[in-house]
DNA sequence: CCCCGCTTTACGGTTTCCCGTAAAAATAGG
DNA sequence: CCTATTTTTACGGGAAACCGTAAAGCGGGG
């Protein structure tokens, strides 16, 4: 079993319980291997790879609060790129509230994790077989990922498309985004091409006006 | 200290470092004062006061993933309701992810609750300090919740103004609502009353349009 | 160079929404 | 019962959004 195991989660109550259940692995306890912050965690695996005695595996969230001590690193997504370029051979798996299938599926792929368990009722239970399959150099998408009909698929938003909702959300008129969107280079800018753009996307998710959209994208987390 | 502790709480990740928290608060551990769904909980609060043993607090989570198994009681408002009318002086404190002020403040009073404590940063330490605080006998809203600025008070909307809302995401126009009010016996059903109360509502929180309104509503959880 | 297909813009008609005003209905007080 | 006040509805002008179509721009292939 792994010997290094680093545990980077801002909540206590979900830190400790990880703890256990490595331990109930009968991976060793040590106080500094459980961080609260990326930054923390960032650095740790640093440290441990210049004194030649690096990670075997990191546990990570993917969401951070933020309070008052500043961060450079702010976010797991960002964590886990910013360690991948540092140390590539690291097992990482990430653990998180996110249990939407299709969207912990997309993670999974672009961040190429090692393992995904959702936080859950036996999400225990589920952490501890994830990290027995890791460490058989497997990976391991949990089953306990929530499959929302109709949902596998998120809609493919634009940058464009973001900041056309984000101006919406801004109390601009469509006239209004047109003029942004031209002093900001994002081309097409015409007002027609908003419109007809929030046509295709309302047209594609079955919606008959933007307030749905905004629900939509409130729902999924793009805004 | 309290002897007889139940935490109703659905992920095993929270459970388990609630029950160290208790341990190091001196509470004894049992494996039965830890359930995961609502329905258990209140029946082993019945069970517990038929036997003369009663429970002296229970820790609930708010929020219950659904999964197979149908319950009754599905999320901790409804619990605690349940088990207000069942064992007034049960001291009940709740420790949920929802840690907007605003929002927590409302049920704490709503609910009457003797305690408040948001998943966080700390909030191990948070929880501890909020049962010594209720075994005194006084009630506590944890500090930690999150003051957004400009957002202490949620703008009160009416069944009536959720009705609208949720016939807009079902994609109605403003007279399909008017009609809809009208064969749900709402009143005023008018579509004049319904664009003069979407008017006062957008004016009161200074939006230029409906998107942002629902934008708002799920940013503060109302529908 | 022109032609072709694709994207973007321009424009007009229609619907929905927005907003003010006035009429009608409900409510309250005497 | 009548009047005063408030609430609700009805209506109409104007703005924004919606939607189809036509024109203009743009790139690649012949």
């Amino acid at each position: 079993m792994f010997q290094k195991v680093l545990i980077a989660e801002d909540f206590p109550s979900v830190n400790y319980s990880v703890q256990r259940t490595l331990e109930e692995l009968g991976i060793a306890h040590n106080i500094k291997n459980h961080v609260y912050y990326c930054d923390h965690a960032f650095s740790r695996i640093q440290k441990a790879l210049n004194e030649n005695e690096p990670y075997e595996l990191l546990i990570t969230d993917l969401s951070f609060d933020d309070d008052a001590t500043q961060q450079q690193i702010s976010d797991g997504v960002s964590l886990i790129k910013a360690v991948r370029a540092l140390q590539p051979d690291l097992k990482i798996l990430v653990f998180s509230i996110e249990n939407r299938f299709a969207i912990a599926q997309k993670l999974f792929k672009d961040l190429n994790l090692n393992g995904y368990v959702p936080k859950g009722r036996s999400d225990a239970q589920d952490l501890q077989l994830a990290i027995e399959i890791i460490h058989q150099n497997k990976r391991h998408l949990s089953k306990n990922l929530k499959k929302v009909p109709g949902d596998e698929i998120i809609y493919q938003f634009t940058p464009r498309d973001i900041t056309i909702i984000t101006q919406i959300l801004d109390g601009a008129t469509q006239k209004e985004i047109s003029e942004y969107l031209e002093k900001n280079n994002i081309t097409p800018s015409g007002l027609s091409s908003i419109e007809k753009r929030l046509n295709t996307i309302r047209r594609d998710l079955n919606f008959n006006n933007n307030q749905q959209l905004i629900a939509y994208c409130k729902d999924h987390g793009i805004i």
